[in-house]
DNA sequence: GGCGGGTGTCATCTC
DNA sequence: TTGAGATGACACCCG
C-alpha cells in the first residue's frame, strides 16, 4: 500500500496536477482497477478501516448514522456517497464529447453504409466508452461533458459531411435536430448504456430483425462490442479493450467504404497516422514511462495503469495534435485539443507553441517522449518521475534561448529588465537548490492543502490541534491541575483546589504525548487514578486513597484477603508516608506539601515536634513540591516539543507556498521571455538593409534603448553590453 | 532480560 | 538568606 501510495503520489498525482494546471480535469479514479484504492483514499489517506485516523468530528455520518472512525463502513460510506452523486447526476446528460461525435457519425452512416456501421459504432463506443456516461463517478467528467457538449454538436456538422458523402446537409441537420430532441426529451442514459442496449438489442433482434430503428446499429454491433468492450466484473464499468493496430479501423476507411461488417477497423486514430506505428509508439512510450517509474522505486500496476494512461494520454495527445473529430479511445473528457489550444493558450500554448509545432510535424511519439535527463526546473520541481517531461518541453528545463536556434543567439540578453534577470537567476538558483524531491512533496502537500487535507497525515490520530487542545484543557483543567499533585492530593475532594492550582501554577495544554489525549473526556476525572492503575506506581499513591473507601484499582479486587490488602495498602503508601507514619507526624502529608508557607509554619507551631520530625516534614514538603514541579516541568517540555512541531509544520507549509509561488513566477517569466523572443524574431525578420536583404542575426542584434526605442546594433557590440550587464549583476549579488 | 515510557527524587540553579 | 520553582540526571517501576 505504501509503495502504491508513493507511486501515485510521485506519478499520477503529479500527472493529474499537471493536467489540472493546463486546464484539463481528470478523474484518475476511473482508471484504476477496482482492487486498487481510489485516489480519494490516496489523497485523503488510507482507508479508515486500516488506519487509526481519528475522524473526531461529525462529518462521518451517513444519513444520520454515526460511523465509527475505524469502521469499515466508512468505505461503504464513501462508496455510498459516490453512488449517490451518480444517481443525482442521472438527470444530467452525461455523454463525453467524444461519444457524441462517434454516435452521430455512426448514425450518419447508418443509412448508406450499413456494413461499416457496427464496426464503426463499436470502435467508437469502445474508444470513447459510452458507458462512461453511465458511470458518472466523477462530477469532473460530467461537467466537462456538459460544457463541451454544445461545442461538440456544432463540430459534428463539420465532421460528418466530408466523412460520409452519401449524407446531404439536410440529413445531417435532421439528425442533429433529432439528436437535440432526444436530449431535450430527457433521453435516458440507458440509451447510452451498453449493457442496457445489449439487452434491448436482443429483444429488438427477436422482435424486429430487419427493422430500421435508431438502435439497430447497436444490435448489429453487439457481437463486436463484446469483443471490443471489457466489462469490469466488479464495478460493471466498461472500458475499451486495446485493439491491435490492425484491428482498429479509421473513420476515413470505414465510413465511405462499402465493405461488409467484416471490415476490421484500423485504429480510428488519425488519417495522418498509419494504424500500425502509432499504438506501438504509444505503447513504447508507456513502457518508457513505466521503466522510469520502476527505476525510481515505484510499484506500478502496469496492467491497470498502462491501460488507463495509454488510453487517456495517447488518445488525447493524438487528438490534440491532429485535431481530429474525437474518435480515439478516450475514456474521459480529457481533451488535449482543448487543453493545448483552449484553456492553456495563455500559459502553455505560448510556451509550447514551438514545441507543439515541431511535435506535430514529427508525429505523436515526440509528445510522449520522456526526458529523463531533465534534471532542473520543473522536472525537479514536480518530483522525480519526469512525468513533467510530457508537458514541459525541454525549453522549460533549460533556457528559452535554446529554442531560438543558432540564428538568434540570446536575443533576450539585452531585452530583459535587469531586475527580471535578477529574478530569473534567483529563481533558477532557487529552483536548482531548493527543489529537491522533498520540497516537491511539500509542494504536493500544499496542493493538497487547498482541500484542507494536507499535513493531517503527519498528525497522529491523537494529535490535537491547538484549538482542540485548548478546549480540552479548559474542559478538564481541574483534573489536570490536580494531577500535578498526584500522590499527595489526588483525593481532590479533600484538597483546596485553589491551593493546588496555585502550587502548580501551570496549565499545560493537552498534547498527544499525554495519555489523556486518548481518553474519553468523560474519563478525565478518573485520570489521576487511572494513571496509577496503568503504571501501578503504588509507592507514590496518595495517602487519602489508602485511608478512604474509594474504589481501588482493578488489581485490588483480586486480593480479597485482609492480609494481602494490608500489604497492598502498605505498598500503596509512599516512602514519605511511611516515614511520616513511623515518625508519628500528626498531620497528613498533603497538608505538609500544599499549605502556604505561613499556614505551614503556623501548623508546625501548633505541635511540639522533635528535630527529626521537623526535618522529615521539611523533606516531605520539599520532595512534594519538587515532585509537582517535576511533573509540570515535564509537561512543559512536551508542550514545547509540540509547539516546535507545529511551528515546523507551519514553516514547511509556508515554504511550500513560497515554492509554489516561485514556480508560478518562473513560469510567467518564461512566458514573457518567450513572448519577447517571438516579438524579437518577428521584428528582426522584417528588417531589411539598403539592398532589401534581411540582416544576419549573427552580425546584428536588436537592442532596447533606454528611451524605449529599438535599435539595430552589431552583434559584437551587443555581446559586449551583455557581458557588461552580467558583470553588473554579479557585482550586485556580491 | 532488555527497552521505552512514566514517575519520583536529588542536586543545582535562578528568582 | 530563605523559600519556591525549574530543570537535568538518575533510579525505579511497569508493560
Amino acid at each position: 500500500m505504501l509503495s502504491l501510495k508513493k507511486y501515485f503520489t510521485e506519478g499520477l498525482i503529479q500527472f493529474t496536477i499537471l493536467l489540472s494546471l493546463i486546464g484539463v480535469r481528470v478523474d484518475v479514479d476511473t482508471y484504476l482497477n477496482s482492487h486498487l484504492p481510489p485516489l480519494r483514499e490516496i489523497f485523503l489517506g488510507q482507508s479508515s478501516a486500516y488506519t487509526q485516523t481519528q475522524f473526531h468530528n461529525l462529518r462521518n455520518t451517513l444519513d444520520g448514522y454515526v460511523i465509527h472512525p475505524k469502521s469499515v463502513d466508512l468505505d461503504y460510506y464513501f462508496t455510498a456517497r459516490r453512488l449517490l452523486n451518480q444517481v443525482r447526476a442521472l438527470d444530467r446528460f452525461q455523454v463525453p464529447t467524444t461519444e457524441v461525435s462517434a454516435w452521430l457519425v455512426h448514425r450518419d452512416s447508418e443509412g448508406s453504409v450499413s456494413g461499416a456501421q457496427p464496426n464503426t459504432g463499436i470502435a467508437l463506443e469502445n474508444g470513447s466508452g459510452l458507458q462512461d456516461g453511465t458511470v458518472p463517478d466523477n462530477e469532473v467528467r460530467e461537467n466537462g461533458a456538459e460544457q463541451g457538449f454544445g461545442e461538440e454538436l456544432e463540430d459534428l456538422g463539420a465532421v460528418a459531411p466530408p466523412v460520409n458523402g452519401d449524407l446531404t446537409k439536410e440529413d445531417i441537420d435532421l439528425i442533429d435536430i433529432l439528436w437535440r430532441q432526444d436530449i431535450d426529451l430527457g433521453a435516458g442514459r440507458e440509451i447510452f448504456d451498453y449493457s442496457h442496449r445489449q439487452k434491448e438489442n436482443e429483444v429488438d433482434k427477436e422482435a424486429n430483425n430487419g427493422e430500421e430503428c435508431g438502435d439497430g446499429w447497436r444490435s448489429r454491433g453487439g457481437d463486436v462490442a463484446d469483443r471490443a468492450l471489457l466489462v469490469d466484473g466488479e464495478t460493471g464499468e466498461s472500458f475499451p479493450a486495446q485493439f491491435p493496430a490492425a484491428d482498429a479501423p479509421s473513420l476515413t476507411e470505414v465510413l465511405p467504404s462499402e465493405s461488409g461488417p467484416s471490415t476490421v477497423p484500423d485504429g480510428l486514430l488519425s488519417p495522418l497516422l498509419t494504424g500500425t506505428e502509432l499504438p506501438f509508439d504509444l505503447e513504447q512510450q508507456w513502457q518508457d514511462l513505466m521503466s522510469i517509474m520502476e527505476t525510481q522505486g515505484m510499484e506500478v500496476n502496469s496492467t491497470a495503469a498502462a491501460g488507463t494512461l495509454y488510453d487517456s494520454t495517447g488518445g488525447d495527445i493524438l487528438n490534440a495534435n491532429y485535431s481530429l473529430a474525437p474518435s480515439t479511445p478516450i475514456n474521459q473528457n480529457v481533451s488535449l485539443h482543448q487543453a493545448s489550444l483552449g484553456s492553456c493558450t495563455q500559459d502553455f500554448a505560448s510556451l509550447f507553441s514551438s514545441e507543439m509545432e515541431s511535435l506535430s510535424v514529427a508525429g505523436s511519439s515526440a509528445l510522449l517522449q520522456l526526458v529523463p535527463d531533465n534534471s532542473t526546473g520543473f522536472n525537479t520541481t514536480f518530483g522525480s518521475t519526469n512525468l513533467s517531461g510530457i508537458f514541459f518541453p525541454p525549453q522549460l528545463n533549460g533556457t528559452v534561448n535554446e529554442t531560438s536556434g543558432p540564428e538568434l543567439p540570446d536575443p533576450l540578453g539585452g531585452l530583459l529588465d535587469e531586475a527580471m534577470l535578477d529574478e530569473i537567476s534567483l529563481m533558477d538558483l532557487a529552483t536548482e537548490e531548493g527543489f529537491n524531491p522533498v520540497q516537491a512533496s511539500r509542494l504536493e502537500e500544499e496542493f493538497d492543502s487547498d482541500s484542507g487535507l494536507s499535513l493531517d497525515s503527519s498528525h497522529s490520530p491523537a494529535s490535537l490541534s491547538s484549538s482542540e487542545a485548548s478546549s480540552s484543557s479548559s474542559s478538564a483543567s481541574s483534573s489536570f491541575s490536580e494531577e500535578g499533585a498526584v500522590g499527595y492530593n489526588s483525593d481532590s475532594e479533600n484538597v483546596d483546589v485553589e491551593d493546588a492550582e496555585g502550587a502548580v501554577g501551570y496549565q499545560p495544554e493537552y498534547s498527544k504525548f499525554c495519555r489523556m489525549s486518548y481518553q474519553n473526556p468523560s474519563q478525565l476525572q478518573y485520570l489521576p487514578y487511572l494513571e496509577h492503575v496503568g503504571h501501578n506506581h503504588t509507592y507514590n499513591m496518595a495517602p487519602r486513597t489508602l485511608d478512604t473507601d474509594e474504589p481501588q484499582p482493578a488489581t485490588m479486587g483480586k486480593k480479597s484477603a485482609k492480609d494481602k490488602q494490608a500489604d497492598f495498602l502498605d505498598k500503596q503508601m509512599s516512602r514519605d508516608e511511611h516515614r511520616a507514619r513511623a515518625m508519628k507526624i500528626p498531620f497528613p502529608n498533603e497538608k505538609i506539601i500544599n499549605l502556604p508557607v505561613e499556614e505551614f509554619n503556623e501548623l508546625l507551631s501548633k505541635y511540639q515536634l522533635s528535630e527529626a520530625q521537623l526535618s522529615l516534614i521539611r523533606d516531605i514538603r520539599r520532595r512534594g513540591k519538587n515532585k509537582m514541579a517535576a511533573q509540570n516541568c515535564r509537561k512543559r517540555k512536551l508542550d514545547t516539543i509540540l509547539n516546535l512541531e507545529r511551528d515546523v509544520e507551519d514553516l514547511q507549509r509556508d515554504k511550500s507556498k513560497l515554492l509554489r509561488e516561485k514556480v508560478e513566477f518562473l513560469r510567467s517569466i518564461r512566458q514573457m521571455k518567450q513572448k519577447v523572443q517571438n516579438l524579437y524574431q518577428e521584428v528582426f525578420g522584417r528588417l531589411r538593409d539598403e539592398n532589401g536583404q534581411p540582416y544576419s542575426p549573427n552580425q546584428y542584434a536588436l537592442q532596447y534603448a533606454s528611451n524605449g526605442s529599438v535599435i539595430l546594433i552589431p552583434r559584437s557590440l551587443a555581446d559586449q553590453q551583455g557581458r557588461r550587464q552580467e558583470r553588473k549583476q554579479k557585482d550586485r549579488r556580491k
